[in-house]
DNA sequence: TGAAATTTTCCCACTTTTCCCCACTTCCTC
DNA sequence: GAGGAAGTGGGGAAAAGTGGGAAAATTTCA
């Protein structure tokens, strides 16, 4: 499983360099073999190949008939893009969903379980801010009865 | 579990010297394996490994489709960071962690049970101050019939 | 259809950071 | 006061991050 954030600087090719510390183990669990897509919270999504299947197989067997499922399947499946990672453990992020991101020089990678999430670095920023901001507005019903 | 307020300061290099009270312990139950994260009141949550496990699969359990659940998974899972006890007892605390809660120099590690906190030393004497100040304010509905 | 130019991919090298280990100083205990 | 343990600081080696350049492939234009 993926944790932590990790502040990269994509190079002037549009390059970003997975941390050392998950190379051994996406070689080992996809071979290298990632799918960058698109998230609702304009960042991108990063999973190791495997992972992904399920998900996309979800997408598409949702109604066609449903606005909120065809968007869906849209933004994610879409945009869905086949990466390989390099023999230095760089990837090349689509030039589309780069511009979709915002993603320039300064970005964020962060563990998600079993996905990554890259964003823009200040959007990050911004984004924690909220998180901190809205603590007081009441926690998700799944979390009655937890303790950190 | 853990008890009581430390005050230890940061070396150049940011790392924490862990109190030595606490090192045979962690040893035992842990190997020294730490999972450090941030905390919504903008202090740092330190777990031993085995401990935090099934916080993080809890969370990664929640759904995506959720905000508040979705901040929260950032806020938590995307800013754990494994980190290692070396040879002197002591622990790099992640620069982006570090500058997330404030920590300089002076801060105290503060015992919570199963986990510690690790505060700025001036944060933590406020965060006192106010406890103090609203110890007036009523109690939870949980504590009732409930006495020190 | 061929040649030229642009784009893409792969590889190499340099710089920076990180990690690990050793040594010194300070404080507590006996 | 002396010995030991804990806290503190620094330095060096190794690995990771970053950037540039060359070669190959594809596309476009003549």
């Amino acid at each position: 499983m993926f944790r932590g954030v990790t502040p990269i600087s994509l190079d002037s090719k549009g390059r970003l360099a997975v941390p050392a510390k998950y190379r051994e183990g996406l070689l080992a669990f996809c071979g290298g073999h990632l799918v960058v897509t698109a998230d609702p919270s304009r960042c991108l999504l990063v999973y190791p190949q495997p992972a992904w299947d399920p998900i996309e197989q979800k997408l598409n067997s949702l109604s066609s008939f449903n606005p909120q499922s065809r968007s869906l399947q849209r933004l994610l499946v879409g945009n869905a893009s086949d990466v390989e990672m390099d023999g230095a453990g760089r990837i090349l992020v689509p030039p589309p969903l780069r511009q979709f991101a915002g993603l320039i020089k300064d970005v964020v990678l962060v563990g998600q379980g079993a996905k990554f999430e890259l964003w823009d670095q200040e959007k990050w920023d911004l984004q924690i801010e909220n998180a901190l901001a809205f603590k007081d507005s009441g926690i998700p019903p799944e979390l009655d009865g937890f303790s950190l």
